[in-house]
DNA sequence: TAGTATAATGTAAGCGCTTTCATTTATAGC
DNA sequence: GCTATAAATGAAAGCGCTTACATTATACTA
């Protein structure tokens, strides 16, 4: 491999010179800059990212923590981040963190000591004094899916009130008046949040919410299929159900199917996340879009802007879901 | 940040001597070991792996390139893969393809210029001898999912004609007679090794194949649907149908219910890969899994052994795929 | 034309480590 | 106690770049 020393005998100028075409910063002279670059191709020249980033102490990578690598959920948001990085010529390191507190913080360790320029974390466990501690060192901090009001600046999240809201509403349009809820885990702020939206469309509508068709999952699809049990044990009627995630409509849809119900002529069902299975399921899911695709792409270009200085992008921090309508609900028949 | 130099001040050694306890290589004795530890301590030390990775010319990462960050396929392998690697304390760096001859190649200079130690690819559109030009390079390769015989040890694959040989003997010993099936693009091997099995089973149970059961999709469940519809056309009488993914057999088992026909009574079908949709669709596909995970295991622990020394680990070259029995196909009724 | 401002280029000191080689210190053999 | 040998440590030269500062070339002003 050649080095930038060659490059500079080749071209008969100064290492510096060679170093100044190749960040095109300061100010060379066309003559030669050619020159140089000439060198450079005639050597195959490639620079050697390690030895730039020693020196320039910027590692030009950007760490990035999900809870998983696999499931349907964060594929998206790692190619949303990925496609944006590396058209700036930046690259990636990823980590897991599972969820669990021990492991997100290992893995921000691990990225912290990898010189990443920034991290862009999606992380459930860790406390939010933990991450605003963290916001304060050396390493910047994007955070998705999670709203910090002393970081607000650095959450790119989703209005998950109003994807509750939204789903919830769609059912009340289509006349249905005794609904049931499944909710993830009321102590995820988007399980919590998406159920407020739900409790207000409830009350717009003057529907009073039953707290008996209520039950609260873990978000995984088993939880879906126990809660839709429970639901179904207590002999209540309803002819809607509003699922905090997809993977819980898709649990609670078999046992549905289980106990004979036809979806939707005599329970129609929505999700959240529209995630691709949505399409998969029969009868495809009637869902609030996610955009964890587009999310990652902000925070990516949160990242170039506020390190990397690319001034020019326009940044948002809330995105608003929308409801995607396809068959697992429908009007209610009288 | 502390540096190693404020360490071997502190502790009262040599530079020297405080690499040598880091990288535990060379003989230290206890006393000063002890004493290094614990000036380290002290002052929170953390080795800059930037540094480390200059001046020993070996980066601690692995670059990976796969066709897209999303979608329920790769995420299994990447998580596979980063368990692995960070267990071992190297770290990832990704990159997709896209499936893109330009784009793969592209990705592939990218992470060398990123100065990986290893590549772990899952390329399909870049030809056999770029990759052996590419092996004899500086930066060792390991092929996912392609095998070329002079690389033949780089490569961890799967046995593909093994499952689709026993996707198509599971319908024959239930009683069919009379397949239809649906390959993958025939220019990938897999899809090629697929068929092969699926036309050795057939040939052990002395069915002779039908040209006029057969259409070729393009892995996507689209091409599913569409070669189903094509298949249908034709009018012949099949009771079973082996897609070769389990995306294609998705798209096929949806236009079969638009047409009224019962899955499996009617019809049955097996596809390939035990994706996650295979457990949500319904009837629940019966499929042959294809251990991504764990090939994404192997060939991190490929990278462990032959890069980084790691000699106790037992490698496999070639996986066995297993038949996964769920509810889309069952026994011919006569 | 000298005098000055400014643009272009060069010099050299690091960035924080690893590693070779030289030196010092401990251990053993007699 | 004295050498021969091995073990422990230190000195210093890079790894391939960036960048502050110094120097030289060029353009402009009066």
């Amino acid at each position: 491999m050649a080095t930038i020393y060659q490059v500079s005998e080749l071209a008969g100028v100064s290492l510096a010179t060679v170093s100044r075409v190749m960040n095109n910063n300061a100010r060379v002279s066309e003559k030669t800059r050619s020159k140089v670059l000439a060198a450079m191709a005639q050597l195959g020249y490639r620079p050697n990212t390690i030895a730039q980033s020693l020196a320039s102490n910027r590692s030009n990578s950007v760490g990035i923590l999900v809870s998983e690598l696999h499931g349907p959920f964060y594929g998206d948001m790692l190619a949303g981040i990925e496609n944006e990085c590396r058209a700036a010529g930046k690259h990636v390191i990823i980590a897991a963190g599972h969820s669990e507190e021990a492991s997100e913080i290992d893995g921000i360790e691990f990225l912290i000591s990898r010189s990443c320029d920034a991290l862009i974390l999606h992380v459930e466990a860790v406390s939010d004094d933990y991450l605003i501690k963290l916001a304060a060192g050396n390493t910047p901090v994007v955070l998705i899916n999670r709203y910090i009001p002393q970081l607000a600046e650095n959450c790119i999240c989703l209005n998950n009130e109003l994807g509750g809201y939204l789903a919830t509403k769609q059912l009340l349009q289509q006349g249905h008046r005794q609904l049931a809820y499944i909710a993830g885990p009321m102590w995820k702020s988007d399980a919590k949040d998406r159920y407020a939206g739900h409790l207000r469309a409830m009350a717009e509508y003057g529907v009073t919410f039953n707290p008996a068709l209520f039950a609260e999952g873990d978000f995984q699809d088993s939880s879906g299929s126990a809660c839709m049990q429970q639901l179904l044990d207590k002999k209540l009627p309803f002819t809607a159900l509003v699922c905090a995630n997809d993977e819980m409509a898709a649990g609670a849809m078999e046992v549905a199917r289980e106990h004979g119900l036809q979806v939707p002529e005599q329970l129609s069902i929505v999700g959240f996340d529209n995630l691709i299975l949505a399409r998969y399921i029969h009868p495809k899911l009637t869902t609030v879009d996610y955009p964890v695709g587009e999310m990652g792409r902000m925070a990516a270009r949160w990242v170039l802007k506020h390190i990397y200085q690319q001034q020019a992008l326009a940044l948002k921090n809330v995105f608003e879901p929308v409801l995607v309508c396809r068959e697992s609900a429908c009007a209610l028949s009288v």
